[in-house]
RNA sequence: GCAGGGGUAGCAAAGCCUGGUCAAAUGCGCAGGGCUUAGGACCCUGUGGCCUAGCGCCUUCAUGGGUUCGAAUCCCAUCCCCUGCACCA
């Protein structure tokens, strides 16, 4: 089959029927008006092409969307592009730079020569071109969109929406103001993430404690993980080759202020989260002269050097705790002061004396600081203290390192003995510019207060009326939506939309993306507006009555015009969503805030022409999330180099392949495989299907069914049964196995066994070309297309994407003929096993012994009893078996054995012998043309008489010759 | 650390909720055979071990223990692996 051709000529004939530009209020003719289906998948971000992955949810989507439309529901899929934020700014920047790794990845995985690259250095450029890219591809995969409602997010309409919802939040007092630290470049003075730095490496920050010991001409801030151990400090640590300052910090709170000596890169990035001025350089030497007093007993301690200490570590000065840090015990060792300096213990640990951490190294083996080996000890140790250590004195005692260590900081904190600072926990961390990344106290931050806990209890109850698929994502949306607090949702720089309150920020990307699928079922009409008069033509008031349905008022109220009763039609029409689509990485952001802004914005009940709609009439739905999709077994990355470009796999596939690979090849939550054995294998189980379908068409079928015909009618339309469930739980993988791999072997099976005439394969091929088609559309019509006019069993319709959805046909399925069938395959692996084993290739004859009817009695009645004694008392009361007395207690007792084997049920003896009978053809046919015999037990010639007598129900006797 | 998910035959992956028909679907791989000028595709058979008559036996579903007439499935413990923990799309 070309896919090529295909693709391209039955998308044409959608394209012309604007099969995918539904209206709001009307509907395909077999379906109610209000039957709408309303659905939406996170929006593509434009910075790059897209690859094969992305098309996972949005296939998923498609899929659902088509079986919806199917269902005859009137269906909305709408499409956009998300470009808010800071990557597509750095993207540009980088192409501007001739950044060489990029465009190499350009050029070697999605084929775009420099030329074309370094022309996209505009922002805008470069989004245009990109998104050109992407919807050329979801056209190319026949994804059922509605175009027409397509924007950018930093279009002026969608900005004023946006700047609406922000009112909105504000107006409910949910937009705060405060400060919060971030990782930072200080080069670019801008905050960082992931895709900003080399190597794409995510700047983790952590908490840590800076304990204050005073000393000279003030204090010494030692950084500490284990803020628990303060109490068995012997000494400090200054690293002899690091350069020092003594600078001023200001407090936080007060006026009050106090010098501090950190190393000078302490100094340098510590400024950006503490407020500090230097006073003067202080050499090591000086430092290594003082004393320090401990800030719990005012004792002092000693100030040693050690060279582990990190100079650009925390504050550059660490507090030394030998009897629980191998670090201190073994730099102590090195300076041969462990006579002169004794361990304090602070925590108890079974297995363990008064110096953990000495009797580990010990143990161990480490020779001293600098040996690798002094980091595996610190593990160790930590994790064993954290669980199993007991603080030793009040008043902290008994409690564990963790429990000790939370309440110690606080403590410590709170009484101004320490400093709460934040770090990179992974530095360091290198912004693409070069310099060395920071953690910064960004001041006059704007949140989103996911924290307020009243919203919270709205959006928990918004889920708990969701559908969440697959269900057991729920957990971790409460979880989510529990630990959720303020969300900073401005930067600085980026595309999208101004901050309404100030507007020299910029609304960041996870927080304009929370309620687009609003703006989305009037988008439309908004752009039509705006092209018509301007964006002035879009207010707050226009957005309030669409969306709240509030009239205006007020001294600048807007004049309504026709089209805003339009756009509130379309929004009450599609309202609420249906279901809402991504991977299921976003459920932790995206999806969570998703919900909790619906129950923010939609929090009053609204009557719409004396009809009242609850505030919940608004809230999603459902969400559906999906896994993401492996190339070969293995993550695609761009390091790798293994990522595959979506309308490349589509030329080298074909579009219902990829659909059909992407979506099938694993369950929802779970990663799905693309390969090229898998595809392979659907293109040429596509073909075979195909030569089935010709055949069918030319020649000219039996017109009476065959057993075996009914045996496949029957597995198939089981199977269709099934179907329809399965499409609305997102059961891709085993519908897909269904529906063409299971399926195929069965025609297969058909086909073999039909020794006789040929096949009958209208019926299947007008139903199976209608079920698959969410999956497989292009294959679909061509089917359709091919089976041409005088459809005999399916529901017609001049095109397949619009054809109701087929039902089974419950009167074909019957469970006797699958047991019948199964029989014969039972019975074809027996005689093939015995043929093994006696070493025979070609039998002379095969003769088949069904039981005596009794027999089957007797399976029933030990099935039923699960006991020989009721099972004669039971045989006794039965005349046929009462005379046969013996052979049931032998066999009674044979077949409890194996009690839990004759649960289901088998063929009635009668039934058996007529499935042998219209087997032989086919069994002599197997075996080399041997005669085919068919017998009963007890009407079996003498000399079979013992062989008769195994015969089981479900089980002849064997005989073979 | 906290939260969630997982460990099944050469590989991938179903089964586990609702214990028995599970030596365990299916796909890939591999072996043999058919078809074919050849290759591919397609079809058939086999793919833990034993067995010259199957419907049987033995050992298997991370490891160890338990419940049960019966455990891949239920319970407990242990080991190992993966993902997320934000201000970023």
């Amino acid at each position: 089959m070309d896919f090529h051709s295909i693709h391209t000529k039955w998308q044409a004939h959608w394209n012309e029927r604007k099969a995918f530009e539904p209206k709001a209020g009307t509907a395909p003719a077999h379906a109610a008006a209000s039957d709408k289906f309303y659905l939406t998948a996170a929006f593509p971000y434009p910075n790059s092409p897209q690859h094969i992955g992305h098309s996972r949810t949005y296939t998923t989507t498609d899929i659902y969307a088509r079986y919806m439309r199917m269902k005859g529901k009137n269906v909305l899929f709408p499409m956009a592009f998300h470009v808010t934020g800071t990557p597509i700014l750095a993207m540009a920047k980088r192409i501007e730079a001739g950044d060489k790794e990029l465009f190499e990845i350009f050029d070697k995985i999605y084929g775009i020569k420099p030329e074309i690259t370094k022309t996209l250095t505009d922002p805008r450029a470069l989004v245009l071109f990109f998104s050109k890219e992407i919807e050329a591809g979801m056209h190319e995969m026949g994804y059922s969109i509605d175009w027409r409602r397509k924007f950018y997010t930093f279009d002026a309409v969608f900005n004023k929406f946006i700047q609406w919802q922000f009112r909105k939040l504000h107006e409910a007092g949910l937009i705060v103001k405060g400060s919060h630290p971030v990782p930072w470049c200080p080069a670019d003075k801008q905050p960082v993430g992931g895709h900003d730095t080399r190597g794409d490496v995510d700047p983790q920050m952590e908490e840590v404690t800076a304990v204050l010991f005073e000393a000279g001409e003030g204090f010494i801030p030692t950084i500490t993980y284990r803020p628990e151990t303060l109490p068995g400090v012997t000494n400090l640590w200054v690293n002899p080759d690091a350069k020092y300052v003594l600078a001023e910090m200001k407090e936080k709170d007060g006026q009050k202020s106090r010098p501090l000596y950190l190393t000078l890169e302490a100094f340098e990035s510590l400024s950006h989260q503490l407020s500090l001025t230097k006073i003067r350089e202080v050499p090591a030497s000086e430092l290594l002269g003082l004393k320090a007093l401990h800030p719990l007993n005012h004792q002092p301690v000693p100030i040693l050097p050690a060279s582990f200490v990190e100079p650009g570590t925390g504050t550059g000065l660490v507090m030394s705790v030998p009897a629980h840090a191998p670090y201190d015990w073994l730099a102590l060792r090195d300076l041969n002061k462990l006579g002169e300096i004794k361990p304090i213990q602070v925590l108890d640990t079974p297995g363990f004396g008064a110096c953990p951490a000495g009797e580990l190294c010990e143990k161990l083996g480490v020779k001293n600081q600098d040996d690798a080996k002094a980091e595996e000890a610190t593990k160790q140790l930590y994790k064993l203290e954290a669980h199993e250590g007991k603080m030793k004195n009040a008043p902290y005692a008994g409690m564990n390192g963790i429990a000790a260590k939370d309440k110690i900081k606080e403590d410590l904190v709170r009484s101004h003995l320490a400093l709460a600072i934040h770090i990179l926990a992974n530095a360091p961390v290198f912004c693409r510019c070069g310099a060395g990344c920071v953690v910064k106290q960004v001041e006059n931050q704007w949140f989103i207060n996911y924290g307020d806990e009243t919203w919270k209890a709205k959006t928990r109850e918004a889920l708990g009326q969701m559908r969440i698929l697959p269900e057991g994502l729920r957990q971790d949306y409460e979880y989510t939506i529990g630990w959720l607090q303020k969300k900073a949702c401005t930067r600085a720089s980026g595309l999208g939309t101004k901050f309404p309150f100030d507007e020299k920020q910029m609304i960041e990307a996870l927080s304009d993306s929370t309620l687009y699928m609003a703006f989305y079922t009037i988008a439309h009409i908004v752009k039509k507006m705006e092209k018509e008069r301007g964006d002035a033509a879009i207010s707050d008031d226009f957005y309030d009555f669409v969306f709240l349905g509030k009239e205006p008022a007020g001294e600048k109220r807007m004049k309504k015009t026709a089209e805003w009763d339009e756009a509130r039609r379309e929004f009450l029409y599609w309202y609420p969503l249906d279901s809402r689509h991504s991977a299921h990485d976003l459920v932790h952001n995206h999806l969570t805030f998703f919900v909790f802004n619906h129950t923010a914005v939609f929090a009053q009940p609204q009557t719409e022409a004396g009809e009242p709609r609850p505030s919940s009439t608004f809230w999603p739905r459902q969400t559906v999330s999906n896994g993401f999709v492996t190339m070969e077994g293995k993550k695609m990355s761009k390091s790798m180099g293994n990522i595959l470009p979506l309308r490349k796999a589509i030329g080298e596939y074909g579009t219902d392949v990829i659909r059909f690979v992407v979506t099938s090849s694993a369950e929802l939550e779970a990663d799905s495989d693309f390969n090229q054995a898998a595809a392979e294998g659907v293109i040429s189980r596509l073909n075979l299907l195909e030569s089935y379908l010709e055949r069918e068409m030319a020649g000219k079928p039996p017109s009476s069914r065959s057993r075996i015909s009914r045996w496949f009618y029957s597995r198939f339309h089981a199977r269709l049964r099934e179907a329809g469930a399965q499409y609305e739980t997102f059961q891709l993988r085993p519908l897909a196995k269904a529906l063409l791999y299971d399926t195929i072997n069965d025609l297969q099976w058909y086909a073999r066994r039909e020794s006789g005439g040929g096949l009958q394969l209208r019926e299947f091929f007008e139903f199976w070309t209608l079920a698959v088609a969410p999956f497989m559309p292009h294959v679909a019509e061509e089917f359709w297309q091919r089976m041409g006019e005088g459809r005999k069993y399916a529901k017609p319709s001049p095109l397949a994407f619009s054809a109701p959805f087929p039902s089974a046909d419950s009167a074909q399925i019957d469970p006797r003929l699958e047991m019948g069938e199964q029989y014969v395959q039972a019975i074809l692996e027996d005689v093939r096993h015995i043929l093994q084993l006696i070493k025979k290739d070609k039998p002379q004859s095969l003769t088949f012994i069904v039981h005596a009817g009794w027999k089957k009695k007797v399976r029933r009645l030990v099935a039923e009893k699960k006991n020989i004694r009721a099972v004669m008392d039971e045989a006794k009361k039965d005349p046929e078996l009462a005379v046969l007395q013996p052979q049931v207690a032998q066999l009674a007792g044979k077949l409890i054995k194996n009690i839990g084997s004759i649960t289901g049920e088998t063929l009635e003896a009668q039934e058996e012998l007529d499935v042998l009978q219209d087997s032989k053809e086919f069994l002599a046919s197997e075996f080399g043309g041997a005669n085919i015999e068919v017998l009963v037990e007890g009407k079996a010639p003498a000399e079979l008489a013992a062989k008769a007598a195994n015969a089981l129900p479900g089980k002849p006797s064997i005989v073979i010759a």
